[in-house]
DNA sequence: AACAGTCACAACCGCCTTGCA
DNA sequence: ATGCAAGGCGGTTGTGACTGT
């Protein structure tokens, strides 16, 4: 049996919406409010749409406020930034923009954003093994790379991760062995609240690193203080406030400057200095760390991977 | 001028999550 | 604890505008 639809399809208009339309659901919403049931919502207004339709419509385009037209350098750099984080989180992105709505960044990013800089890292941009990243991000116990974005562009650095996972036997190349990967839901709400501490947890946005995006060893179980039990030691929480992206390790660095404060989890020279790529100026900036080719870190040379292939195996991902 | 190809973006679809009875 | 309805979200599609030939 399937699922139930959410309206009559029959007899509800598709297609774009018209200025009679888009004038009676303002209208009803500005006076009436949602009544928090979008469902119900099109009869009451006396509209033949869809109450997701409308949603949306009201979301993306009629609702106060909204943003629209050309976007500027600083949010083509949030973007790029968080995209390399959290990858098409668009909702949590479009957070972090005001007046953007999540269908618009992505509308962006898939049209324009990742053509532009693809376009750069066709011309000049040699993909290298991450581990080599001397931005790469080293907290606590553990490596993990929720903003390589100066190493590698943004637009490739998740495809850059899976190729590199996929090219080398499912494991990440710079470290030997590479235990279980956690769950990516091990960061709850409760945790997320007490890392953001005096930030109540609905209004804390919380940023999950995804399991491609880590690199690093699952320990054993542990109870941590603030609950969140199972992965207290990968010391992994991480949240997006005021623009940037923290760890719970900085909570006193208002702008998460991260140090250095960690220990490497290998010895084998990962543990550099690391930089949020959210303090970078503008894109350019981002654009030049990514044609860098600086390498001021080495690792375990005998892991690295042909850089043939592994663009070879980047294209092939796209 | 006509047509084909490309692009941008609004809108839809369906899956997943959440809240409630 | 469970099932259902509604909301939320990301991926995809449809369509009109634009551009090149």
């Amino acid at each position: 049996m399937g699922r139930a639809p959410c309206c009559d399809k029959e007899n509800v208009k598709k297609g774009p919406w018209s200025p009679e339309e888009d004038a009676k659901l303002k209208e009803y919403i500005e006076k009436s409010g949602t009544g928090g049931n979008w469902i119900a919502l099109p009869q009451k207004a006396g509209l033949r749409r869809c109450g997701k339709s409308c949603r949306l419509r009201w979301l993306n385009y009629l609702r106060p406020n909204i943003k629209h037209g050309e976007f500027s350098d600083e949010e083509d750099r949030v973007i790029c930034s968080l995209y390399a984080s959290i990858g098409s989180r668009w909702s949590i992105i479009a957070g972090q923009l005001p007046g953007r709505t999540d269908n618009d960044i992505k509308n962006y990013w898939n049209t324009k954003l990742k053509k532009k800089l693809m376009g750069f890292v066709s011309s000049s941009h040699k993909i290298r093994p991450f581990h080599q990243n001397q931005h790469q991000i080293t907290t606590g116990y553990n490596n993990y790379y929720p903003q390589i974005l100066p190493y590698s562009s943004p637009s490739t650095t998740l495809t850059t991760l899976a190729a590199y996972k996929y090219s080398n036997n499912n494991t990440f190349p710079c470290y030997e062995t590479i235990p279980t990967i956690p769950s990516s839901s091990f960061l709850n709400t409760a945790a997320a609240a007490s890392c953001t501490s005096g930030i109540t947890a609905s209004t804390s946005p919380t940023l999950q690193i995804q399991e491609s995006n880590y690199v690093g060893p699952t320990t054993t179980t542990t109870t941590s203080s603030d609950g969140s039990a199972e992965y207290e030691n990968l010391d992994f929480h991480s949240y997006i406030y005021d623009g940037v992206i923290g760890n719970e390790d900085d909570q006193s660095n208002s702008k998460f400057l991260i140090e250095g404060g960690g220990k490497p989890i290998n010895g084998n020279g990962c543990h550099v200095e690391q930089q949020n790529p959210l303090d970078y100026s503008s894109l350019e900036e981002i654009k030049q760390l990514i044609s860098s080719n600086n390498n001021n870190v080495t690792c375990n040379s005998n892991l690295f991977l042909d850089e043939n292939k592994i663009e070879e195996k980047v294209m092939m991902y796209y």
